[in-house]
DNA sequence: CTTTTTCTGTTGCAAAAACAACAAATTATG
DNA sequence: CATAATTTGTTGTTTTTGCAACAGAAAAAG
């Protein structure tokens, strides 16, 4: 998520400005957080990767999103009764800011910076969440492997300005995004790649129409 | 989207407050508005039924959000350079508040009233339709027509506070909500039927399980 | 650097979903 | 209130997707 909000400065106003802020470090594959109903957790990825996923009772995983640095995700975003447990994973180490969203209401009495700015800046940054989630239902809402992949990719190569791109998931994980069979996947990209759509080495995708 | 923000407070506040804001009245199926990049169209429902649909080139039509007395939506919730046309179709007889979002942040000079509720609830009202768009990606990431139909009416249930509830949509409309054949829909809610999962006469669904 | 683990790529087969087509019921409309 | 239009309900057939299982490649761990 690309947002005009700027981050960096946000950090750096933050840094010994609010003592309701807590800053923490992640291994790779731990656990960021697991929602949990009413304590409207707000947190900021600052550096790093991480996987909000969904096992359900059938044993399938979902990739429900994907956050990259500066990214802002939590229970404040997630406010469903929701059956199945939601877990924030790493995928690689991360750094995070964790608030807990009422107090942004019930301002802080010192009035600090973090405050204000995050006051000032929130709409545009939950604006773009929502951004990104009509564009993740655009997706899941193609009718067939193909269209998904392809509706993809070219989200990808159109915000990278390029043909040519990298997934920024595995191949498998890619699967448990596009909420699709691995191996049926597979099988698309392939005739994907036989009827002259993409070209495809490791996780470099490169769209050949249009 | 049932929200905290007081929207009955918020029109009678807006009226005569701010010449900025337009209020228009539109018959069953008329286009409310098509989404537009970079208007930044800001939309309030305050009367009717409507849906934002999109037609694919395949000639699939999607309900994307259905929307409900005191929803919002516009373009200012979809800045995503989509292919396809999105509408907002009036289900009925809809009355309809429109606003360029650009002009709360540059505010009003002479600060009426509808920016001033606005800009303090705004946030709260954006976290209700990322609360909203987060339920229907978990539905759309289940994996089968039948979990898709028992979450969306466990849903609904929840929601009613009630095992009994009345469907908002058609059942061909439903099928285009929930991104699935309307046959195959069918077939599948006279199965649920079958194993005792639901009761169904019309649109009236009562849930027999749990 | 070797071993273990995860990921990729492939395939045959089973299951699920889409497609197509139509009659009956219901709802709009002149 | 009669007729047109839409929606519901059904089913046979085709197509797509999922499942299962496995070998080789790549990456992580010791």
């Amino acid at each position: 998520m690309n947002v005009n909000f700027d981050i960096e400065k946000f950090i750096k106003n933050f840094e010994n400005s609010c003592h309701r802020v807590q800053k923490k470090t992640f291994a790779k594959n731990e656990v960021i957080t697991s929602y949990i109903e009413k304590r409207n957790q707000f947190c900021i990825l600052i550096e790093g990767n991480a996987d909000l996923v969904r096992y359900d009772l059938n044993g399938n995983r979902t990739i429900v999103e994907h956050f990259s640095k500066n990214d802002v995700f939590g229970e404040v975003f997630y406010r469903v009764t929701t059956n199945n447990e939601l877990l924030v994973e790493a995928r690689e180490k991360c750094e995070v800011l964790f608030y807990i969203y009422d107090d942004i209401h019930t301002k802080c009495k010192n009035s600090c910076k973090f405050h204000q700015v995050l006051s000032e800046d929130l709409p545009e940054l939950i604006l773009s969440k929502v951004t990104n989630l009509n564009m993740r239902i655009e997706l899941l809402t193609k009718r067939s492997i193909r269209d998904k992949l392809l509706g993809y990719f070219t989200m990808l190569s159109t915000r990278n300005l390029s043909k040519t791109f990298l997934l920024p998931f595995s191949l498998t994980d890619l699967a448990d995004f596009l909420s699709i069979d691995r191996s049926a996947m597979m099988r698309e990209l392939k005739l994907l790649r036989e009827d002259g759509f993409i070209e495809k080495s490791g996780n470099r995708i490169t769209l050949l129409y249009k």
